[in-house]
DNA sequence: AATTAGCACTCGAAGATATTGAGTGCTAAC
DNA sequence: GTTAGCACTCAATATCTTCGAGTGCTAATT
């Protein structure tokens, strides 16, 4: 169990540290206007910390530097909640303004004013679509090769595609399979559209249509060719300008992680809700190593749970982060209720 | 005016520094098979075309390396059309395949290969849309308070924007206006939309619904909010990879310009047709003062031109950019024509 | 007259050596 | 338990040396 002076030497340590990016020697420490013991003294309690494992060295006779324990320490049991700007606060409240009627929108906007705000990196994942439901189907025939079809969901998500049209397909058949499926498939969650499709539309389809092949076909076209974006990263930039990345390699490996979906997603979907913090090595990927990654969910819906995070050094201002996604974390929540208790 | 032999050294040291980055010294180009001269006479066309401008040293005893200038000669009187490789071709062609319907998706595609070809940072600037006409306009309502607006295009293009009903619109003006815009305004030019607007619509909607103020407010609302993304990047680390690279505020700049689409639109689009090869201090923007920037146009239609661009060090495989986007805008012409000339 | 060999010279890169100063750990005094 | 004092450590910085790839110039060769 740590001292009460123990604990304060580390506080001032990691706050430094993140301030300055330069190992704090015990001097230093001694300095600061809540300090009221000496350097030696305070050099006694950062041989203790080291012991620990929460500072380190970086070479025998360096200033201290926290280590991840010592984050960790810090995350879980010293660092208490910061009171944000009024200036943060009406640009987070911004990024929900009432014009913003699309996620897509928000998620887009919320990325930006989070990286401006923090100075890292934010990445937002869309919510999966389990639950949200098709709201309607239209297909727009371009030429006689070609047409657009249109998904609509329940949450205003639009989604298009556009296909070719095999050249023997008939003009009616095509019009009384987009009825069907208007007329069967509304109100159903994406989620269970294929085997829907796969159980009813079809019988429905071959009874109804002269080429029921054909119909079937383009109706898998259309509908399950491609995942759609559901990242939003803003303010990768941020992180070039973050002393712990001068090096190009180590640059490069993170850029190509972020600008992946498949490889982003797994990192941020949490199995549960409320907020992580992965600190250095707590990720599992080696590119991420030297940099925290605060993961907060938000959910609209009952089942539709999306993720937000930030993603900085390991270095990071961690009462500031923690607080402006709390501070989003609640006003999109609000946003969204409100938002699905109107329609 | 250059001697044929101090010709030939010009292209072997653009070569080779090309493939090196290091400067060319005497003794390595006299090793070349092609040449069959000494290290000092090679010596002396060197200082020749150093004075000339041509090459400089990066130090007093360096070997030499291309100036700008050197450059500009290569690209204009001394590099030959290179003939790509079957992959390469093969790949290009297949960012055309038949199942690309969507101009958006050509370009995202083209974008991606031909970043992965060249190992540069490839941009592509859609198509202006001064031709492109209206093929329907959808509103789809989501709830009480919010509706879609879907516009499509004859070139395939969708475009869709969620706006606020105004709250004490009927809905039988919502409807009539909709229908109102359907039959004014299917086959007019996208740029002529707010001009035929303002003058017929505007009439049409006074007559035929109650409460014109708010139909005509929600129309320009749903129609002119904004501009859609136009700018496709990919390869964007490819940069990060050059040596002339190494330094993080360099990158620093150069990304925030590329992330910017209002920086970089401007640069891409050039006042005539086909390809412009800006290198160095050509480009006026400082960031870039070591890149060569790489345009070529595409149209579709008439009026309509795109561009597609390569950006790398000005330490750049000219003859292979150069063919590389030769090839792809073959290509990307053919498939338009074909596209046009079907619908 | 053009080309080439020969040679002194230049200068960056890489390694070795000295200097400085911020910081530590330990011991003894308070 | 706290602090002053002091010897010690080591990265950062500067200075010097060595090495070699490269040059420019001059004189010899073709």
């Amino acid at each position: 169990m740590l001292t009460d002076r123990q604990l304060q030497v580390l506080k001032v340590i990691v706050d430094d540290f993140v301030e300055t990016a330069q190992p704090v020697g015990s001097r230093n420490i001694a300095k600061k206007e809540e300090i009221t013991f000496s350097p030696a003294t305070i050099r006694n309690d950062m041989a203790d910390l080291e012991e620990l494992g929460y500072l380190s060295k970086t070479h025998s006779s360096s200033g201290r530097v926290p280590s991840e324990k010592g984050y960790r320490y810090y995350v879980d049991n010293i660092m208490s909640p910061l009171k944000l700007s009024s200036r943060e606060v009406n640009q987070i409240q911004h990024s929900f303004s009432e014009r913003m009627m699309e996620l897509e929108r928000v998620m887009q906007n919320s990325a930006h004013i989070l990286s401006e705000l923090t100075k890292y990196t934010t990445l937002v994942l869309g919510p999966q679509v389990y639950e949200t439901k098709l709201k309607q189907l239209q297909i727009v025939p371009i030429n006689q090769q070609s047409a657009i079809a249109i998904l609509i969901t329940d949450t205003g998500h639009v989604e298009h595609r556009s296909f070719a049209i095999p050249a023997d397909l008939e003009q009616s058949d095509l019009e009384k399979t987009v009825n069907i499926l208007n007329e069967r498939l509304s109100g159903v969650p994406i989620i269970y559209l294929d085997h829907l499709i796969k159980s009813e539309v079809k019988y429905l389809l071959q009874k109804y249509t002269n080429d029921f092949e054909k119909s079937y076909q383009l109706l898998n076209q259309a509908l399950f060719t491609e995942q759609p974006t559901n990242l939003y990263v803003s303010g990768k930039t941020n992180i070039l300008s973050q002393p712990e990345f001068a090096d190009v390699d180590k640059i490069r490996s993170l850029f190509n992680i972020m600008e992946s979906e498949e490889k982003m997603a797994p990192i941020l979907k949490s199995e549960d809700e409320g907020m992580h913090i992965y600190i250095g090595h707590e990720n599992k990927i080696e590119a991420m190593n030297d940099c925290t990654l605060i993961t907060a969910t938000y959910s609209l819906g009952e089942n539709q749970v999306g993720t937000i995070a930030l993603l900085g050094p390991t270095r990071m201002d961690y009462a500031k982060a923690v607080s402006i996604l709390d501070m989003w974390s609640g006003q999109m929540t609000n946003t969204l209720k409100k938002w699905f208790n109107e329609q």
